[in-house]
DNA sequence: GTCTATACGCGGATAGAC
DNA sequence: GTCTATCCGCGTATAGAC
């Protein structure tokens, strides 16, 4: 048991991480002060900086805790990282691993991403939104959007490889389901009142992917 | 013609919109300053506020330009407004109007959109920004995807009554299809160099959106 | 109509007492 | 370790000369 100082130290980071992430998913991560945290954990405004540099290096810290209670989550499980558009628990259903084209599985995937997201929705979308700031040609919707869309283009990858035909390249096939599944759940995940349960949505999703407008009898 | 005073007025005003366009995309809207853009217009600081209220005013009066050449350009053709997911042009082909499930009619109006945004970009990912800065809460993503996928929602809404099966509820399903659209233009629209084509990037949606990743012979 | 100069407020960041 | 008090830089917005 760490004595008196190092405790309360603690508990103070972790009054600020914690009402830093009540803040950024009132406010928005932009609109968000540092007096606002320190205010919100009923802390000094000073006390921010003995604890993080900057509101950046809270987010990044912020990040390293998702990834670390993700990590732990999947563990034993598959591959994968707990990243923004994936990252993958248990998916195997039956012969062929991760074949998307399989409904069941291609839904799994989908729901590992949403629950990734609608957990860790302060952080998503504080993320989301530094990469806006960013602006549009500083590349980084685009890095961002293939960057946590590794497992989709993976799987994508190795069916095309297998000779079945796909919409086009892996990695646009991949950035484009990866935009779906995070812009809804950006626009949708922090509305006070949703009007789409997560199943639904999921549903949808799924099936949108899977077969298109068109249906499942096109050909 | 108007004489000396207001005709340069007309001029310094074409210039400092002009310049935040520049700007805007360059440094992304959020970031560029009312000096940003008086300098690039190579005038004085003062200036901007005897044209503008505010960085906000001069984006609404940006939008207001955009509308105007985009009602322009529609002007005797089909229905819609030029909004950001969608707006279109003409767009018949066979028999039934704004099928969505006719392959040229769909990729039709992914391609409408993709042109409006393409043209727009500096307005477009300027409002985007600003959607995002508002915070999460505020559910200004959902509203602009709703807002902007009408066109989307009322020919899948038809396409239901008529019987056809959707993957899920018009309003989510067009939705999706205006998100997939707007967050592919924003990340890849203004890359340096392009890793795709306009036309790759439509094909693939078009495929994407209307037999999805199983494709046309899945029955 | 446009310029230069300046005032104002806000938020980030630090110093030093407790 | 945490608090209070304060400084400083930046960007907005205005006032008044030209």
């Amino acid at each position: 048991m760490g004595t008196a100082r190092k405790e309360k130290a603690e508990q103070t980071q972790a009054a600020l991480k914690d009402a830093a992430r009540r803040q950024f998913l009132e406010r928005g991560y932009l609109n968000t002060k540092i007096t606002d945290i320190t205010a919100a954990a009923g802390r000094a405004t000073g006390v921010f900086y003995d604890h993080f540099a900057s509101k950046e290096a809270l987010l990044q810290a912020l990040l390293a805790d998702m990834y670390e209670q993700g990590d732990a989550a999947i563990a034993a499980h598959g591959h994968g990282a707990a990243g923004d558009g994936d990252g993958n628990g248990e998916v195997e259903v039956d012969g062929r691993d991760h074949d998307l084209t399989d409904r069941a599985q291609l839904r799994a995937h989908l729901a590992v991403g949403w629950q990734t997201m609608s957990a860790n929705l302060p952080v998503v979308a504080a993320l989301h939104e530094e990469a806006v700031a960013a602006g549009p040609s500083s590349g980084r919707a685009w890095r961002q959007l293939t960057e946590g869309t590794e497992a989709f283009r993976d799987h994508l990858a190795a069916l095309s490889a297998r000779g079945h035909g796909l919409p086009g390249a892996p990695e646009l096939v991949g950035a484009a389901m990866g935009a779906v599944l995070s812009a809804l759940a950006y626009a949708l995940l922090p509305l006070p009142g949703r009007p789409y349960s997560d199943d639904e949505v999921l549903d949808t999703l799924t099936d949108l992917l899977l077969n298109g407008i068109a249906g499942p009898d096109a050909g």
